[in-house]
RNA sequence: GGCCCGGUGGCGGAAUCGGCAGACGCUGGGGACUUAAAAUCCCUUGUCCCUCGGGACGUGAGGGUUCGAAUCCCUCCCGGGCCA
């Protein structure tokens, strides 16, 4: 009898499932295909890195490789598949450092982690697996990107519409364009024709020049350029977005210094969205903190915009202008138009802000000021955006000597400069309310500004600083309102005197879409003298990367140096003709950051090989539409880590509902349900001065861990896996020691799904003994030979099967591994005390069991007589009436404490139960001389006596 | 500061429609097998008291509701996440 082999096992059953394309899931159509219900699953596809697996990577994977195997066995049709994230700075640089082209180490490292997943048995369809860096996947990311750019939103019909239908409504007159440029529906007739024929405010399209059309249309498209502040870093030779830069405004890629510069960028609109990626939430089942993260992130807030003009130029006459005409679309010159939440404090409005960058500081500035204005200006434009909000107590600030006129009681307050307000939140402009504000009395406390109560807090709050809502006061005829009835007045109010108008704001910002690194998708744009900036056909995709042998970035420690994508060096590239007049162009050489392509691979994965279109609606409706529990559409299951919540999970969504809006995909969501999983952290040890020790060298026979050289007593913690701290678990090494088998059902046995726990090495034989139990129970070996007959089958462990399987089946679909595993352990523990299971015992155990240790199940189900796989074997059924019992045992408990145990039928009525109860002698022992009051009976649960 | 999640033996964790706290695994202790060890198997392992029958305490702390609370409510402490 061999022992448990698991090295040899694996390996045979991985090469068998290749070589049968076991795991292969055709598609609606297709040889093959049986019309089945779907289940799609999918994991967050990786990021290759040179790194390869790590346990993180399995704590996601284990989970749904073994709900993909379960929904296989319980006859669905399982789309389960994998891909690799691979542009973008991290490879780039990993390339740059190397040496070697960013293709080759890619390549390499997809290569490598292609043959660890394999090796932990992952069960995913080869078929359909590609890297975002495939010119076959990023040609359909540029694909998607020209309907970006060919797209604008209708706010009419809510949703992105064809670029055409603008020119064209703009071209049949029904929209115009107002003073502010906006495209707006033409006023209503009557007023036209009260100023006689043309439409006073307004143009008509065609009355624009040929290159102010251009812009117009440009002004609307969802993927647009624009100058806008970023983060530049000039070391790293590009712009990072946010999150690529850390809280010191350093580069979260090699910590070099990030500065504050507008530049002229790509930029995708994906505020249009706003409200619908909000509302459209309510749809999926998320976990609630990613949800309230995305509404965090999106930051919905109702409010007022309110005008206060210039005390320059405003005088009565502008007020009575204002009052018999409505509220403009854009401000005029000499008026700052400001963003509230709180309207119900316009009368505590002291002084007021503009952001450094605010184009009136300029303009506004008395001679006095400018000197100290300019110069602040300056040092505050460089400033991250996170150095300008963090909640230090000391505020900067400057005087422009302006003021600004109060529309509520036209009283004038200064005009200050601050980098606590930020252009590109609202206006870039605030009234500042001392009063109700944190910030705002901060800042006044620190000049010595005006502080005027406005707002009655309730009884026993300090008005200082309150920021809650309460009573008005100090605001003239207001005073006594409650909060929101008095912001739904003054709202009302405003609009009326042409001064200001309700208005909802949000802190999403529009995506800066664009690097100037060489690793990512070229932007299927070219530039011409003649004709601006103009899209290729969809012909002409995929637009290939250049050739370049030298691909690395222009690096600068300047913080003025301009950037010089690498694309630009290209030059015979990046000369082309104009696709519009044949007229010598050049081509875009920014290309797209990280996060494109992992914006819509989940529908790539349905229909990877087509070369006609992203995927095919059929396709697309039989994998991602609504089935079943998946009422919203969208992948049935997405899984992967909560450092996605946002970025990923939000620019998905966007896009989604782009090709949602355009026709291409049936459904408003991508992922109808999503579950993330815990971080998998490592125990750490220190020696006294604080060096980490690794494990090799951790003795942990003793009471506490000791160096096994030095004898020195060692710290024990739990932390993040990491280098430096010599405690990062790898999938090879466990592998290579215990087996995928044992590696996945550790993986999963050591705690919740969603909960971050720490990878114990000596936990891990625990698992690894079970599986050799296992073994043991049906193959034998040298110690002792297999316990499994072809007699009758044990009545009671036929029971415990039964049990086990409705456990089992209930667990995978509540995600509750570690409690499935230790009930096959229980189990099998029982199979070891009854010393026999009969043979279709243990063949329905191995089918339980084979979705957590497939390559074990495998080979067991051979022994056991079987010839074909059982990954495809139907799940086994349980019969309820083997899962109660004739008699149960009760607790019997008196005043709440357990005091005896009973044993009845199980449909013993109440009085029956209770008889018997209290004859049981720990019972009458507690009872005692004391009177039985009140008795309660829950049926097969226990029963309790009250006694006094 | 706000919001969310969590706190259970020596360790990871079970048990949450209120109903036997500590399943399962690890660790520790004892034993069997063995010349010995490994492997395997059996017993035991929350704390304290004990006349060995049992008893008291126990799920971060305190209070409450209830026949009964790890679970529900209130106050507080600690840890983590997100946002300010």
């Amino acid at each position: 009898m061999a022992g448990y082999d698991f090295a040899s096992i694996e390996k045979k059953w991985q090469r068998y499932w290749d070589e049968n394309n076991t795991f292969r899931q055709p598609n609606p159509g297709e040889e093959n295909f049986a019309d089945n219900p779907r289940y799609y699953i999918l994991p967050f596809f990786p990021y290759p890195s040179g790194a390869g697996l790590h346990v993180g990577h399995a704590a996601n994977y284990t989970p749904t490789d073994v709900l993909a195997r379960y929904w296989r066995m319980r006859g669905r049709n399982v789309l389960y598949p994998t891909g690799f994230d691979a542009f973008g700075l991290p490879a780039e640089q990993y390339a740059v450092e190397q040496g070697v082209h960013p293709r080759e180490t890619t390549r390499a490292n997809i290569d490598n982690m292609i043959r660890q997943m394999k090796a932990a048995g992952y069960s995913y369809d080869w078929d359909r697996a590609f890297s975002t860096t495939d010119p076959d996947y990023y040609g359909w990311t540029q694909w998607i990107f020209l309907w970006l750019y060919n797209s604008w939103y209708d706010p009419q019909q809510d949703r992105a519409r064809p670029i055409g239908d603008l020119i064209h409504d703009l071209e049949s007159g029904e929209l115009v364009v107002d003073l502010g440029g906006n495209v707006v529906p033409p006023p209503i007739s009557e007023s036209v024709e009260a100023v006689g024929g043309t439409p006073g405010g307004f143009y008509k399209f065609q009355e624009l020049q040929p290159d102010q059309q251009r812009r117009l249309i440009d002004e609307y498209r969802l993927a647009y350029q624009a100058e806008v502040p970023v983060n530049w870093c000039p070391m790293l030779g590009t712009v990072l977005a946010n999150e690529e830069v850390t809280a010191e405004g350093r580069s979260e890629r090699g910590d070099h210094p990030v500065y504050r510069r507008a530049m002229r960028q790509w930029m995708l609109r994906i505020t249009s969205y706003a409200e619908r990626l909000l509302a459209d939430l309510e749809l999926v089942d998320w976990p609630d903190h990613i949800k309230a993260m995305q509404r965090n992130w999106i930051g919905r807030s109702a409010g007022a915009e309110v005008d206060f003009p210039l005390a320059s130029a405003a005088g009565d006459e502008w007020f009575e202008a204002r009052g018999e005409s409505v509220f403009p679309a854009a401000p005029e010159d000499d008026v700052i138009r400001v963003y509230t939440t709180r309207p119900d404090t316009l009368f505590g409005a002291t002084y007021m802000v503009l952001a450094p960058e605010h184009p009136l500081v300029e303009r506004i500035t008395t001679d006095r000021q400018r000197e100290q204005v300019e110069q602040y200006v300056a040092q505050a434009v460089n400033k991250s955006e996170l150095e300008r909000t963090a909640e230090s107590k000391i505020k900067t600030g400057v005087f422009t000597g302006a003021y600004a006129v109060n529309p509520v009681n036209r009283e004038q307050i200064p005009i200050w400069v601050a980098d606590y307000v930020m252009l590109s939140y609202g206006t870039g402009a605030i009234m500042a309310v001392p009063a109700h504000d944190t910030r705002d009395l901060e800042f006044a406390e620190q000049f010595d500004l005006p502080v005027i109560q406005v707002v009655q807090p309730p009884e026993g709050e300090d008005w200082r600083g309150f920021e809650g809502e309460g009573t008005a006061v100090n605001s003239g005829d207001y005073d006594g309102l409650p909060t929101p009835e008095f912001k739904r007045t003054i709202t009302e109010d405003l609009e009326r005197a042409g001064v200001g108008r309700g208005a909802v704001n949000y802190k999403l910002r529009d995506w800066l879409f664009s690097r100037q690194r060489y690793w990512g998708e070229p932007f299927p744009i070219v530039h011409c003298r003649e004709c601006g900036t103009v899209d290729l056909s969809e012909d002409d995709l995929p637009l290939l990367l250049p050739e370049m042998d030298d691909f690395t970035p222009e690096s600068s420690s300047d913080p003025t140096a301009l950037p010089h994508p690498p694309l630009a060096r290209a030059a015979e590239w990046v000369k082309t003709t104009c696709p519009n007049c044949s007229g010598p162009a050049e081509r875009e050489t920014n290309t797209m950051p990280q996060w494109a392509g992992s914006c819509w691979y989940y529908l790539r994965f349905c229909d990877p090989h087509n070369d006609r279109r992203p995927c095919s609606p059929k396709l697309e409706k039989y994998w991602l539409g609504p089935a079943g529990n998946n009422r919203s559409g969208g992948v049935d299951l997405y899984v992967g880590g909560a450092e996605h919540a946002v970025l990923h999970l939000l620019y998905a969504r966007f896009w989604h509902k782009l090709l949602y809006d355009l026709g291409h995909v049936s459904t408003p969501e991508p992922f109808a349900r999503l579950r993330n999983q815990g971080m998998v952290l490592s125990f750490a040890h220190r020696d006294k001065r604080g060096m980490p020790v690794p494990p090799e060298l951790v003795d942990n026979s003793g009471e506490t861990p000791v160096h096994r050289e030095t004898g020195e007593e060692l710290t024990e913690t739990v932390e993040k896996m990491s280098k430096s701290l010599k405690n990062v678990i790898n999938p090879d090494d466990v592998i290579s020691k215990y087996g995928a088998d044992t590696f996945r059902m550790y993986t999963l046995f050591m705690g919740p799904l969603e909960s971050e726990k720490p990878w114990n090495p000596r936990d891990v034989p625990g698992v690894h003994r079970f599986c050799q139990r296992v073994w043991r129970m049906i193959a034998g070996d040298e110690n002792g030979s297999a316990v499994v007959t072809d007699d009758p089958a044990d009545d009671e462990l036929e029971r415990a099967l039964h049990k086990l399987i409705r456990k089992v089946g209930d667990d995978l679909e509540a995600m509750k591994f570690n409690t499935a595993i230790a009930a096959m352990m229980e189990f099998a523990n029982a199979v070891q005390k009854a010393g026999k299971i009969e043979r279709s015992q243990a063949q329905r155990f191995m089918l339980l069991l084979a979705p957590f240790a497939p390559h074990l199940a495998e080979e067991l189900w051979r022994k056991l007589g079987r010839r074909e796989s059982l990954a495809r074997h139907l799940w086994p059924e349980y019969d309820e009436d083997m899962l109660t019992e004739a008699d149960v045992e009760l607790p019997v408990q008196v005043n709440g404490k357990v005091r005896g145990r009973i044993r009845v039928a199980a449909d013993a009525d109440e009085d029956k139960v209770l008889s018997v109860a209290m004859e049981d002698a720990g019972v009458a022992r507690a009872v005692g001389e004391k009177n039985v009051v009140k008795t309660i009976v829950v049926p097969g649960r226990l029963v309790n006596l009250v006694a006094k």
